[in-house]
This record gives structure tokens, C-alpha cells and sequence, in this order.
DNA sequence: TTGTAGGCGTTATCAG
DNA sequence: CTGATAACGCCTACAA
């Protein structure tokens, strides 16, 4: 392994000018610097990172923390390819790299163990749920000043740094949209509490419902746990308009659990975008793929990772934690068949 | 910071017995391990692991290589989310991270670049392509004796680490299975040749059209690039029975091209299933979200990448290359609705 | 079974 | 503008 040393005797300087030329610090000669860029190119020299990290006490790298639950789909792949993607185009701008930790329930017990070791300088964590064991470990976090950020999820009465989606926004465009559409029995199909967004998204319901004078009836919501298996069984908790006095429409919140129970339904013969109106939530993949296409709500998750990832990286490189942020991004209807009247015919 | 040192002193105990409690390196008498361990507990010690990185000159970190294109989904979301948990799963058990790289066409073009640094000891390389470029800087890493490991991609006539899954097989059962339902007409929507699994379907497809003695006309075969969005266009290239001399059947190289395509071809009023059979392959999400549900070929990427990780762990262990492996796992009909003869009545 | 000491490749401080 | 030099926290012969 070419060394530092080694170039600095090439070049014919001590070892600190070379790593002043590699860090740009100081005032330098124009010529020594070049001396020392050439020796370095003709040895094929690079610095090495782990020994940089050594000595400024820093990983240069960011944790991803993803819940690790194989064989159990409940979060869909698409959700968090979007994330990462976002956090991998901030990240490369900053010369970070990321760290993915798949934890277990029971190891995200104890997140400030995954600092303890130094490997990370901060963290964005994804698909954390609102336990009191989860409040308990990120206080703990907070406490010992180790910076994360939590995606897609709030936590009432906590100051963590968090960027979220406009869920309440976004499920009232969804329902205010169904109700525009002429439909007025609407059912709501959520997905757990322990989600901020799920609790957002009925109060977006709530309020279309209430602003329409459209009294909610409790048969008409339904829980899931956001797989499409939970969407295909709510199937059977709902009654739906042509076969008696039912709901004539869904607004799931998420677009596996719409589709799940839309395939539920087609085999009773019930037809989204026929004889029921149905809308997603994600706008992920699943919507374009579906039959007919689902109306969804957009969320931008791509977004949504990178204004996590760029303010885990500021407060890293000012190394002051300063005051925690609160981002909440905007989301959009995305209309296709499924929620359009008379559009499908047979 | 807590330190070895301080643990050391606490135990009363010199630094290198620390370490030698933490490494369980060389013999030690019980009682001095647990006064290391007490005094460990009581200040909270963790060891720093860029300290050990940088001692042990290895960094304990695998790197995942996937192409970065933002906005451009040719691979599936599915397709990587079960290759990283397999990765996962598999580094979890010897205290490895997982450092995540996304790398544009143009980075990927010196990979030697990533373990320059250090901060990767071995590299599980996803969504390569067979390029001359490719092949130069995988070359080139082979040179330098750089442990690296390919998921899905044979580069013939070169000897890499690879873990791959049987597409000739996969094909084979493919189309075999479409000829025992009695189609004859069978086009196949390929993928990018670039993709050593596009040329092996095509060997498995030709192989099974061949056994049927059922010779294969050159507009049947034709070419995608993995996209939905691809799919859908290939309906345009296509004729299909019903309306004269055409097919009456499509092998697609993915789910995604495969629903493309059913999308395409609903909107013309032929239905997978009914009026054409259609299969898939990857067998993700989308093959049981689809309408009908695509039969498609299950393809084990989450134990690929399980065995990719383990390969290049224990090569990393051992610290010694040794020979190369070579790994193909088998993969398997998935039998829906969207290739069975008269399940779909209107 | 345990201690001593050199080294890993940088950063960063302090002189000059 | 540049050169010494002390950390950084741990691993690992080698010695005892």
C-alpha cells in the first residue's frame, strides 16, 4: 500500500505538506503542490480513508437504519428504494458514504449502540413505529447528542429532527376526490397507529368527510397492516353497495393494501373503477401496474430521503447539533381509472 | 470517550489483557476476564471500531454495489431489496457492515477506485453489465487480487466470483410449461444481451421450442429493456392470434415487461389468460398484483445474495483468494392464472 | 497467563 | 509557506 511517506519523499517534502496539498489547507507554493500531485499520481497514491477517519474521529459515513424483517413484506420495496435513492444522491455530493443496518425489533431497542462503535456519524432511520420502547431509545439517542433523523414518522410531543409527507393533506385529496367524484359512502382502510402517518391520514378522511357533511360510520373503517394479504382480507369486513346497503368506495392507505383488496373484491365480482371507487396511497410502482390503473396519492419519499440525509450531514459537518428541524413535504392526487365514474364500462 | 485505557486501569489490568478479553485471544485465568468485563460494564465501554479497522487494516465492511439512475427504473425495486437482505442476513452473522455504493455508469468504470480508500474489504457487485468496459475494470480488480463477487451476471470466458441463478433452466420451464398448455405460437420478449441472464433465457426458450420440434420465427423474438414501460411498447411489435396469423402466447424476460405488455395488450381488448398465454419471470410483488396473476419463474435472490456475502466473507476471512466460485441456483415455475388455458372465461 | 512497546496512516498543533 | 511531532485507540509480536 503506497503511504503518505512514500510520497512525500518522492516529492521531496515532509508528510504534512502532502497531506496539506490532499486537504487544501493553508497557503501553499503553486509548484510544491504540483510536485506533490505528481508524485502522488505517478505512485497511484490515495489517501487512506479509515486512517483519515482514525484521526478526525469520523466515519464520513451515514447510518440507514431499515427495520429487518425478512419474508415479512409489511413495507414495500419501493418505499425504501425511493429513500435510499434520495439519501445516496445527497450523500454523494458530500463525499459520505452509507451505512445500512438492517436491525431486528429487539436490536432497534438500543439504537445509540450502533454510534458506540463509531462507524456512523449519524443516522436516518426508516420505519420506525411509535412504541414506548422506540420513544425510550431515541430519547436516549437525543440525550447523548448522537444525530438521526426519522423519515415518515413524527413523534407527538418529542423534538427529533424528522422530514414527513403531508399526510393529512394528502388523504384529504384523496377523499375530497371521491366525494368530487360523486361518491358518498367511503370507506378507510388504515394501517396501525403506531404510524404517524396512518393517524395523519385519518384525520385527512375525517376532515373531507366532515367538510361534505358525510357522517362517518364506524363499520366504514377498516385496519390493515399495509401488506397486500391484509388488504385482501378487509375485503371480507366490507360490504359494498350493489349487493346491499355498503360503502361505493375505498380509499386505502397504501397502494398494496388497495390492491389486495381489489383483487378481493374482483373475485366477488366487484370491479374498481366499475361498481366501486378506490384510491391508493404511495404512487408507487403497484398503481401504474394494477388494472385497472390506481388513483394514488404521490408522496415524494426520493425527496424525502435527501432532505433527511442533507440535514444529517450539515449538522455533522458544523458538528453542532443546533436546533432540530421539522421538514413536512406536500403530497399530490395522481388520478387514474380506479376512482373515475363511468370511465370503465364493462 | 470511553477507551481501553480507562478499562485497563479500572481492572486493574494492563490494555493489552483488554484486548484480549474482547479478541478472546490466547489463554486467560476467568478471574481476570471477569474483572475486564465488570470494570467494561461499569464505564460502558465499546470498542472504537475505526480504531480496529485502522489496527487490524481491514474495515469490516462488505461493499454493495448497485448502478445509480435516478428516475430510471430498469431494475425492480424487488429484484435489489431481496438480493440486500440476503446480503444481509448472511453479514449479520459475522459482524460485518454493509456499505451501500451507488455508482453511475461512468464510476463503475474503475471499481479498483472503492477499495482504494479502504473502507471496503471485499465488494458484492449487483446489476452489472458485459461491456468492454466492464470487463476491463473487473479485470483490472481480478489483477489486483480485490475479493469481489457478481449476483446474477456470467462473464463468459472470464473466471470472477459469481453467484447466479439458472436462467436456461428458468426459461426452459417457462416456455415448456406454456407448449404443455397447448400453446405453439410462443414469442419471448427478451432483455439487453448486455445481461448474461437475457442470453441464457433466450438458450433455455430456443431449447424448448426446439424439443417441441416448433421452429421459431424471427418476429417472435423480441427486445426490451426490462422496463414496464418496455413492455408496453413491444405490444405494438407484436400480432397476436385473434387478429390473424400471430402468437398465441409470450414468454417475457420480467414481470415488469410482462405486465407492460398485458397493459398494452388489454387495451386492444386481448387479455392474458383468455386470449393469449403469457408468462413472466422474477416472480416479485407485481406477478401476484397483477390481473390475472402472472405466472412467472421464481428466481432466488434473496439466497443469492445470501451466498454471494458468504462467499466473499470467507475469502475476506481467510484472507487467502483461493480459487474462484462459481454458483448457479435453480430457480422455478410459478404457475397463475395469466398461462392456464380456459381459466378466465370473459 | 500477563505486560511492554512498536506500529497502523492520518490530522493537527506548534515552531520556524 | 513548510517541517517536526504528538496524538488517535487498538492489535500483536515478543518478553517476562
Amino acid at each position: 500500500m503506497i503511504t503518505r511517506k512514500e510520497v512525500a519523499k518522492l516529492a521531496g517534502v515532509s508528510e504534512a505538506t502532502v497531506s496539506r496539498v490532499f486537504n487544501a489547507i493553508g497557503p501553499m507554493k503553486e509548484e510544491t503542490k504540483q510536485r506533490v500531485l505528481l508524485a502522488a499520481k505517478e505512485l497511484n497514491y490515495h489517501p487512506n480513508a479509515i486512517a483519515q477517519s482514525f484521526a478526525r474521529r469520523r466515519s464520513g459515513n451515514l447510518g440507514v437504519v431499515l427495520p429487518y424483517l425478512p419474508k415479512v413484506h409489511l413495507f414495500s420495496a419501493y418505499y425504501f428504494s425511493e429513500i435510499l435513492s434520495g439519501i445516496g444522491e445527497q450523500i454523494r455530493q458530500h463525499g459520505f458514504d452509507m451505512l445500512l443496518m438492517l436491525l431486528t425489533p429487539e436490536e432497534s431497542m438500543d439504537y445509540a449502540r450502533l454510534y458506540r462503535s463509531k462507524k456512523v456519524d449519524a443516522c436516518v432511520i426508516l420505519g420506525s413505529k411509535d412504541t414506548p420502547e422506540q420513544r425510550r431509545s431515541l430519547q436516549q439517542l437525543q440525550e447523548q447528542k448522537l444525530p438521526f433523523c426519522l423519515v415518515n414518522q413524527h413523534f407527538e410531543g418529542l423534538d427529533f429532527n424528522e422530514v414527513d409527507a403531508d399526510h393529512v393533506q394528502g388523504s384529504y385529496l384523496a377523499v375530497r376526490h371521491l366525494l368530487d367524484e360523486g361518491y358518498r359512502d367511503i370507506a378507510f382502510l388504515n394501517g396501525s397507529a403506531e404510524y404517524s402517518n396512518s393517524k395523519d391520514r385519518l384525520k385527512g378522511y375525517q376532515k373531507a368527510m366532515g367538510e361534505a357533511d358525510n357522517p362517518v360510520r364506524p363499520e366504514w373503517l377498516l385496519e390493515g397492516n399495509y401488506s397486500r394479504k391484509s388488504g385482501y382480507e378487509a375485503a371480507s369486513r366490507l360490504i359494498v353497495k350493489p349487493s346491499g346497503a355498503g360503502v361505493d368506495a375505498v380509499f386505502a392507505a397504501n397502494d398494496r393494501m388497495a390492491i389486495g383488496l381489489q383483487q378481493a373484491l374482483r373475485e366477488r365480482g366487484i370491479k374498481a373503477g366499475r361498481d366501486i371507487g378506490l384510491v391508493g396511497c404511495d404512487d408507487s410502482d403497484a398503481a401504474k401496474l394494477s388494472d385497472p390503473p390506481l388513483t394514488s396519492i404521490y408522496v415524494p419519499f426520493f425527496e424525502m430521503g435527501k432532505r433527511a440525509a442533507q440535514g444529517m450531514l450539515e449538522q455533522v459537518e458544523k458538528s453542532t447539533p443546533g436546533s432540530s428541524f421539522q421538514i413536512k413535504l406536500p403530497t399530490q392526487l395522481v388520478v387514474r381509472k380506479s376512482s373515475i365514474r363511468g370511465e370503465i364500462q364493462q
